[in-house]
DNA sequence: GTACGTTGACTGACTAGTCAATCTATTCAG
DNA sequence: CTGAATAGATTGACTAGTCAGTCAACGTAC
């Protein structure tokens, strides 16, 4: 995951990894559609026809840069849910790994929420599937929250899933897009706040809910 | 809106409003970067040049469409917030309204939401302007709550605002991509949904909650 | 006859992907 | 140790195709 293995010039720079990053940075600035192969080259200091040596076109780098951080978060939401933890905490790790991955390399959930998760158009129909895990692992977990009766059984889980899901990915799109004030103190704070008002609505009035986190300060 | 004024052979057709419609149902089915003028002039069954006679470029085709429809959604969001109502009742009408453009047109929700909404690198950097207004009216109604002590004062009411239309619009593009189970009873139940589950969470326990509407019957 | 609507072949600009040539590292026979 | 052979990495000019936008000509209503 890390951009900052290698400068351009050293020369034991994996120049796979280094297109890679490159990528990122050209992508998040001008777009997938609006740049060109030659951009990507040219900003990993790299020429043209290396892309295509490592690369059988410029939709596989996308590809990758997706794959590699999706399959992360789906490894990362199985592990929290075969933990034992009330779904409230659950899903607040899950939205505090998705904010994490925004504050690590902002550039790359920019691009995969711009030209993938938001273009199931064109991008994200190949990779509905990986997406639509993510949705559904999302799901079980609220699922399970109704079955034990912490959670109100009248909410359609697969919908909770996408609601959720989507309000993390709305602010996200806020802080990339300059709409929601950026910082160390409002990441923190949108992890709570998310699981507040969703949670808040999912549980059911009379179950026993944990302990909850203290409220972060205000910025 | 209306999609059905008239068909390709109609003489009294508004050829304008016939590229436009045509347009919709183009961009829905390719994209609007992988579909060409003439498959828009094709499909209104017009020469492509006429396409340049009213319209500057393929960009202002897009441009026309969204802004007609976001205008509408924007001048009934100052309507409900004019009206005397708690701000769940708004918050619902908001909801209500936006499920109800998917109703009425999908294709065009579709390519206002995947081509404009969710595509502020490209074309949504045109439009953010419009879309920021959007939030920010919803932001206004979540504060004025708060004054009030309906609503918990601790979420800061931008990111409660985006996360309330993050969740409506990924719910939409549940529909949209097949994530989510089509039809009338899924529609009525999604509004209710996605209130219940955000204000359920904005709410401040204490306040006096209005007789809610009741829970749509399951599908 | 004039103004506007309509046509569709054409052009000019752009770029993904190819490929033959060159470079570099490694190996190993002499 | 030498240097030739090999494989893989690297280069960038070039090709082949695409498509947005133009424009000169034609149609038609009044």
């Amino acid at each position: 995951m890390s951009a900052s293995r290698a400068a351009a010039g050293d020369p034991k720079a994996d120049k796979r990894r280094l297109i890679l990053d490159a990528a990122v940075r050209v992508f998040a600035r001008q777009g997938f559609h609006a740049c060109r192969v030659a951009d990507i080259a040219d900003e990993a200091g790299v020429a043209y026809g290396l892309v295509y040596h490592y690369f059988a076109s410029k939709d596989e780098v996308l590809d990758t840069l997706f794959l590699e951080r999706w399959n992360v978060m789906l490894q990362t939401i199985r592990e929290v849910d075969a933990r034992e933890l009330p779904a409230r905490e659950k899903l607040q790790e899950i939205a505090s790994f998705i904010v994490d991955s925004y504050r690590h390399d902002p550039d790359l959930m920019k691009v995969i929420i711009v030209e993938v998760t938001r273009a199931a158009n064109s991008f994200g129909q190949t990779h509905l599937g990986q997406i639509r895990q993510a949705y559904e692992l999302i799901g079980e977990i609220v699922t399970a929250a109704q079955q034990e009766g912490a959670f109100k059984p009248e909410i359609d889980a697969r919908f909770a899933a996408m609601a959720f899901y989507g309000a993390i990915e709305q602010m996200l799109t806020g802080w990339i897009f300059d709409l929601l004030p950026r910082g160390e103190e409002h990441y923190e704070r949108a992890k709570w706040l998310v699981v507040e008002t969703v949670c808040g609505g999912l549980e059911r009035p009379g179950a026993e809910v944990p302990a909850r986190a203290d409220v972060p300060a205000p910025g």
